[in-house]
DNA sequence: TAGATTGTTAATCGATTAACAATC
DNA sequence: TAGATTGTTAATCGATTAACAATC
């Protein structure tokens, strides 16, 4: 019997829990249950137990979850009980934003690689990280061997760099240009705009 | 009979939908099909029809979309057929980058205040807006009557803007703080972490 | 023990897909 | 007319919720 397959939507819910579980940790607050993870996230708990248990047993009845238990068992599932080591191309307004952006911190990520294809940029340091030109891309990736990069370039560069991007091994891509981009089928694409989501929300004002 | 309650569902896929017509748009092609934006979202044509059938009848059978009547069509629907003004709180490296971005031109958004708490800041001008004080949310948002915001501070104060914002009449707000935020039933929120989508694509490497 | 909350199944609900007549 | 693609319904599929026994 192959282990069943877990939905997608399901595991696209779990960095919500561990997102809600370490505000929680802050707090000091030991144990949650399924009802308050709901209330946070606007999600029913009856989903949240049935989600979690594709994984595993990690509560105990009559008591809830350990918090910190929780938080490093979802760790463990998603991957980001390590850190991963992150290409960026695009060292502009937005490439420099990200590189400076205190998120990433303890979430299992880490900048490790800036391009640029602008000269006066190339070279120059971006906390602690020196700007390398667009042109290496490959070779600087592939000597890192790295699966993850995000892209903040120009909608109109974007697809020239996803396609570099491939080809040099990345296999995840995090996208803030706002454009569609093609990929094969073995490579995950994220987009993040904005706009979707403000553009979703004016539909009801 | 009142008219349908349309899925959030639905909504949340005509910006996407919206998106790829201006890519379509900006190549010069003038009629599209279902088939075709459905390759480049990765969605079923039956699927794309059916949502668009729930606004009305936007193709001719044979022919397929009109690229730029569909799109019109879609901006209404979705009231971006108009420019919203935005409040923006928090001019860090963040902020500026928000300010910056060149995703909002066209696509019915526009930034009209920006806000920071920092007495260093506050006064000086970011792309010919002035730094305002947080001080004065409450009372430069409802002068510009505003009703879209944005959050772009550290996670701590993220609350507490969040309900300054909401006092002050904001309904709609998109999130860049890593963190979650409790908010009012009337009062709609849409939250950027990328991080959430990284862990997302870390569990599949 | 009494109270609480998980683990788990069955029932419900809603979304997606398949299929094809209509029609350009 | 022949070919193509929409508009539309019915069938399928999958996700969510309700409910409760198990058990801490």
């Amino acid at each position: 019997m192959s282990p069943q397959k877990i939905p997608a939507i399901v595991i696209g819910r779990l960095p919500l829990y561990l997102r809600v579980l370490t505000q929680i940790d802050s707090t000091k607050v030991k144990v949650t249950s399924s009802q308050e993870m709901g209330e946070y996230l606007g999600i029913s708990s009856a989903q949240i137990r049935k989600d979690l248990l594709h994984f595993g047993e990690f509560g105990k009845q009559g008591t809830g979850y350990n918090v910190r238990f929780l938080k490093s068992q979802l760790m463990k599932i998603l991957q980001v009980d390590r850190e991963w080591n992150i290409a960026l191309v695009g060292a502009g307004g937005l490439g420099t934003a990200i590189v400076k952006y205190a998120g990433f911190q303890g979430r299992g990520f880490q900048i490790a690689l800036v391009f640029d294809n602008d000269p006066s940029k190339i070279g120059q340091t971006l906390e602690n990280l020196t700007i390398l030109s667009s042109n290496n891309i490959k070779q600087e990736i592939e000597l890192m061997k790295l699966k993850i990069a995000m892209v903040a370039v120009p909608a109109k560069y974007a697809q020239e760099v996803t396609n570099q991007l491939i080809e040099a091994g990345i296999r995840s891509i995090l996208n803030y240009a706002p454009t569609n981009l093609s990929v094969p089928p073995e490579v995950r694409i994220v987009h993040i705009d904005p706009v979707i989501g403000l553009q979703h929300m004016t539909y009801y004002l």
